[in-house]
DNA sequence: CTGAAAGCGCTAACAT
DNA sequence: ATGTTAGCGCTTTCAG
């Protein structure tokens, strides 16, 4: 493996003008230079990132910290479309991603710094992690400059990019309102993730904003499980005949929320009208397409990772970015039926 | 940040000893080790792993060149679901995975081997490559030890996992001979993926065992995308109306043939068989939910992690892992009516 | 414009 | 059982 001192002897020069040479310095004869370039051509020289790296202290690499790498992610690839956002805009700088596995067994063995130090990051990117998650108190009080995914937090050295949740929710929960529904329930996250109080702070908003009186047994948790969350419209449903609507925290919940209807014998939308959030791949294509408010989640990704390259480069101030959401009105809402 | 040396210092013994107790060395007094852990937790130490690295010459790290990171492989979830089978088996391992960016502008800049030694990646795990990109050739002469996924190459160096494909496509194929179709069509994907070649001699297999005479014009290639799977469909539907069953190459490609056929007004299954291949999550929830012969990618992932650490680690033998597939038969296949 | 020398943090002979 | 020394490949003062 060829390296700048072999370009050194080879060229009749030392290293230290070979590392000039190599890295486009300005006090290095054109000719010296030419020479040098040609001649780690001919060696077919690569750069030793890992020794730059030591020596000057930042390696160009990016941690992930992202929990949604697993089987149970797959259905909703939220991760997945933050990833591709991410490598997106990764792609056209001189960084580089390291995915951390804490997957596994022995993740919680090493703390969140000992996890960023040991490889040297110069920054991290954090997903898809809960609020009592003990990492996320570590990341407030770590140098390590640091963006969060739908956790809003800062401070000098952390930012975070989010969408408008509490818009989101209340876009949706309003086109029910003018479909002329008024008794909507909502089937939330839980409490251990932002976004779900953001979600919950839109459902009362818009239930308030249109006159119509709060009923907390119509709000829920489901997990942002499928599974959970079908069990719980189950309940409500079966307890509360007069709810028409039912708005989701996700969209795999609301696929829960529609098995639930088809085992209460309840045609959606035209006994019971569903919103989900996320607008998944999945989506648009069950039968009947879901009504949805749509995150671009690619986009959240993309932004990150600009956010965070742009704290390490330059240190704006503002490390925040809210995204707009949008209203997606497809088959699982219709006027309520009397 | 705390060093070995300012460890060192406090336990008023030389570095050498300090790396060799935190390495677990057995010629270190077990009361020095103590004193020294001690004092290493005290000072919040983490090992530097770019000077590791650097000194040991090998960075337990794996470089990913995944060429679907992007927004056009959201859809089929194929690299994501890769992803985290990888993650799932290197996350119980030492190594770290880093995403190489080759999306970008600056992609092809930089070959293959110039990308790996820059980041001095142990080993490399490559899919989603064609058959004609530049890189491949390179894998097979580089020294770096590689696995591929789909791409049946091996080496001292190389090796690969992959599913048998033959078979995939033929148990699909005879599925469908078995419900009485005799004239079907196959969409497959491209001449620059292994994979495809392998599924058209399957599909060959299948009809000559079937003592069915092969019609070369219903073979037809749909690029596995699902627009010009559609355009491709109509077309050969167009054409020769006595086709009664599709086979393609991809479950992406079947939601193309299965637009088409609705354009033509062709009932799905009665007039027209169809039979995916991937199995992706679209499949099972669309309607007519999709006959398809499924691979498990997860898997895929995991064993590539596997193997490919295994060769880094012991250097075992055969190179190569092919994974079995299953059909799994939904609501687009039926008896041929005549 | 170029070179000598120091050092990033760590490991690994080779003594002792 | 422990210390001394050298060196991994690179960048960066500081001199010249």
């Amino acid at each position: 493996m060829t390296t700048i001192k072999d370009i050194a002897k080879a060229a009749g020069v030392s290293v230290t003008t070979v590392s000039r040479a190599l890295n486009g310095y300005s006090d290095v004869n054109e000719k010296t230079r030419q020479k040098i370039i040609e001649i780690s051509k001919e060696l077919k020289y690569s750069p030793n990132t890992l020794a730059r790296s030591l020596v000057m202290n930042k390696s160009k690499t990016i941690g992930l910290l992202i929990s949604g790498l697993n089987r149970g992610s797959i259905k909703d690839n939220f991760t997945f479309e933050v990833l591709v956002g991410l490598n997106q805009y990764v792609g056209e700088t001189d960084y580089d991603l390291v995915i951390f596995s804490t997957t596994s067994s022995k993740q919680r063995e090493k703390t969140y710094s000992e996890l960023c130090r040991e490889r040297r990051v110069d920054g991290v990117i954090i997903s898809g992690i809960r609020t009592d998650d003990p990492y996320l108190r570590e990341v407030v009080d770590s140098e390590i400059p640091c963006v969060l995914i739908d956790i809003p937090i800062q401070s000098d050295s952390v930012g975070y990019v989010t969408t408008d949740n509490v818009q989101g929710v209340k876009k949706g929960v309003q086109h029910l309102i003018e479909l002329g529904h008024r008794n909507i329930a909502m089937v939330n996250g839980h409490e251990y993730a932002f976004v779900s109080r953001q979600r919950l702070e839109g459902y009362y908003q818009a239930i308030e904003g249109a006159g119509i009186p709060i009923n907390p047994k119509w709000v829920t948790n489901g997990d942002f499980e499928e599974k959970k969350a079908e069990e719980q419209a189950l309940e409500l449903l079966s307890t509360y005949p007069e709810i028409s609507a039912i708005l989701c925290a996700s969209d795999l919940m609301a696929m829960g929320v529609i098995k639930a209807a088809k085992q209460l014998g309840k045609k959606v939308p035209e006994e019971l009208s569903i919103v989900g959030y996320d607008d998944i791949i999945l989506a648009e294509h069950i039968t009947p397409a879901l009504t949805t408010i749509a995150q671009d989640k690619v986009q959240m990704g993309f932004e990150a990772a600009k956010l965070l390259i742009n704290m390490l480069e330059n240190d704006n101030e503002p490390h925040t970015i809210t995204l707009p959401t949008e209203l997606k009105i497809r088959e699982t809402t219709s006027t309520l039926r009397k």
